[in-house]
DNA sequence: GTATATCCCTGTTCTCCACCGGACTTAGTG
DNA sequence: CACTAAGTCCGGTGGAGAACAGGGATATAC
């Protein structure tokens, strides 16, 4: 049977994430960023990321632009794009996930699937108040704590 | 890397939370209910539900009675285990996944990383308020609510 | 037309989940 | 005491997905 509701970053979308908030940082340029140089910048396989943000096209995230000088970038605001929004396109790729997740046999079973729910959904909405604008600000307050380490 | 912080409701966690239910909807007669009356109650295959009764026990949720007559019970009142007592005890059985999970290698790392946590804790201070007890009680709530159409 | 990118499709390796079987141990019963 | 009903321990299997790697096709700037 094996009903999954899953919430869970791995890998995959803290590369995701990851890419985004590089891209976010240089949205303002509004020239696309090539693979191996976020790949370079937040240590990830390149092939990987490759398909990742394949995905993350195909959701409507962000836009590439072929050839040479070619590369990625944002397809809207940072600001109006939430964690949420990232984790679901790529964790839920399948995304039947939660579709199939329906036919509890038993009493006992459906009261567990709603408690869960709302436990998923705390954890949803927090994701959903906070964007990728807000990471790079949060990024950025660190960098500026770290240099006046320096001084 | 690999694997961060996991929140997720496998079959694992769903069938042990079942059987769970069953066993505390029965606490008040004192006495061992066997794995294959669990089993059949709930329709959960019988030799995966004793590995997972056995990690219960290992934790010191669930108590053992060897021998004829045997079978498992509560280790302590239905009130006093919360869900998220069973979930960490059945899906962190590996349980380094925490642990291992700190060693972000950049500032925008530690960001996600940060921001995650605290959706995930959202979930787990639900989980938190809901024991055994409660699911029981919402459960017989519902078979009160199913009677009363037949009448 | 060549260098530089993405696009797409196809493995490969590895881990974990869900589940099965068999041998051993313990405890009640006659 | 033997028998039987239960849990306990050990291992194995099949499938799915995660985390990659490769190769060739395609589009674009110069």
């Amino acid at each position: 049977m094996c009903r999954a509701l899953v919430l869970d970053l791995s890998c995959k979308s803290e590369y995701a994430l990851l890419a985004l908030v590089e891209l976010s940082a240089h949205y303002a340029e509004g020239e696309p960023i090539q693979i191996r140089q976020i790949a370079a910048e937040q240590h990830i396989p390149d092939r990987y990321l490759e398909q990742l943000l394949a995905a993350l096209r195909r959701a409507g995230l962000v836009r590439s632009q072929r050839g040479a000088k070619g590369g990625y970038m944002l397809a809207r605001e940072p600001w109006k794009i939430t964690l949420l929004d990232v984790i679901q396109c790529i964790e839920g790729a399948d995304a039947q996930s939660a579709d199939r997740a329906k036919n509890p046999k038993s009493v006992a079973g459906n009261v567990i699937l709603d408690v869960w729910k709302d436990a998923v959904q705390a954890a949803e909405t927090l994701l959903k108040s906070q964007t990728l604008q807000d990471l790079v600000e949060m990024k950025d307050a660190r960098n500026q704590v770290e240099i006046m380490y320096y001084i």
